[in-house]
DNA sequence: CAACCATACTCGTTTTAACGACTATTGTCA
DNA sequence: TGACAATAGTCGTTAAAACGAGTATGGTTG
């Protein structure tokens, strides 16, 4: 999350109700991200870098990479250099398709999955830490109405 | 936000509630952030410095940049360079302290005041046609719910 | 008052992200 | 089939963000 509003207290005209949710947003998804981004940076991994990987591995056949970008909210020509760094670090390969030629398969290694379960426990210890405290009841909550928020828009 | 997760299905394990609320919260903040991207870029400017800008609207006594970089989430040395951006659009004016001459003052300008009331009425729409359709209600639930998780953590 | 620590920024450098233009294939249809 | 458009990635460049070290001023204390 490109981190941006933290508290814009001191503005004292009190935003629309919309307005007020996404201030909140923002806030709340900054500081968790901040969390966990920590937990990565043990192992040398940015957030985006981490999804990519969590993609991967939810792909076993490989994924073009065009399909990764979507999937993501990064645009297509950042997914080349994204993937660049992953390959150099070996985490990731890539290998041109033989029949359409224009798209290359994108595939996690096993240096790649390996890494990924080394992360997989911090990663939910985390967010438990975080989030825990809300309970069953206020998460289910929470996880619906994020839906029925995202659900409208475009 | 630095744009990260979006989707991620096809990684079939379902996680823990707590994680799922995380990549929920994401997704939506992260669609929501891209809206008002869309918005600012129209003046210029990115939500960061669209952050700072507010900020300095909320304090016309001017404040001391270490205070900007406090309310926001970005480190203290990078605020300078945030700053000097602004200032040369002459966004905002800088004049350091006679008392303490270590600490610089930063003042939003009429031009920065003018730059905002140009964005208040599209903002807001944007925030009502993202959001709107939830109802007061579900806003409300929402904001509650979003103060109750982030008073927990660290 | 002199040495020392804390504060408040600024500067240098390396990574990333963002935007645009460019290349290579494939698919379409006149 | 031959021109044209669409698709899939890559490359170049500029702008931001991240991290660390450095500078100046102000407070503290022996």
């Amino acid at each position: 999350m490109k981190a941006t509003v933290k508290s814009d207290k001191g503005d004292r005209r009190i935003g629309s109700p919309e307005e007020t949710v996404f201030l909140e947003l923002t806030r709340t998804t900054d500081m968790l991200s901040r969390g966990l981004a920590g937990i990565l940076k043990s192992e040398d991994l940015s957030s985006t870098q981490y999804n990519v990987l969590r993609i991967l591995r939810g792909a076993p056949d490989g994924l073009p990479c065009g399909e990764i970008a979507s999937r993501m909210i990064t645009r297509d020509p950042d997914v080349t250099r994204l993937l660049d760094r992953l390959e150099k670090r070996k985490l990731i390969s890539r290998c041109r398709e033989t029949k359409d030629r224009r798209t290359v398969m994108v595939r996690i290694t096993a240096d790649g999955l390996q890494l990924l379960a080394r992360l997989d426990e911090p990663v939910q210890a985390g967010h438990r830490k975080q989030l825990g405290h809300l309970g069953r009841e206020r998460l289910r909550s929470l996880t619906d109405l994020l839906l029925v928020a995202r659900s409208q828009v475009l």
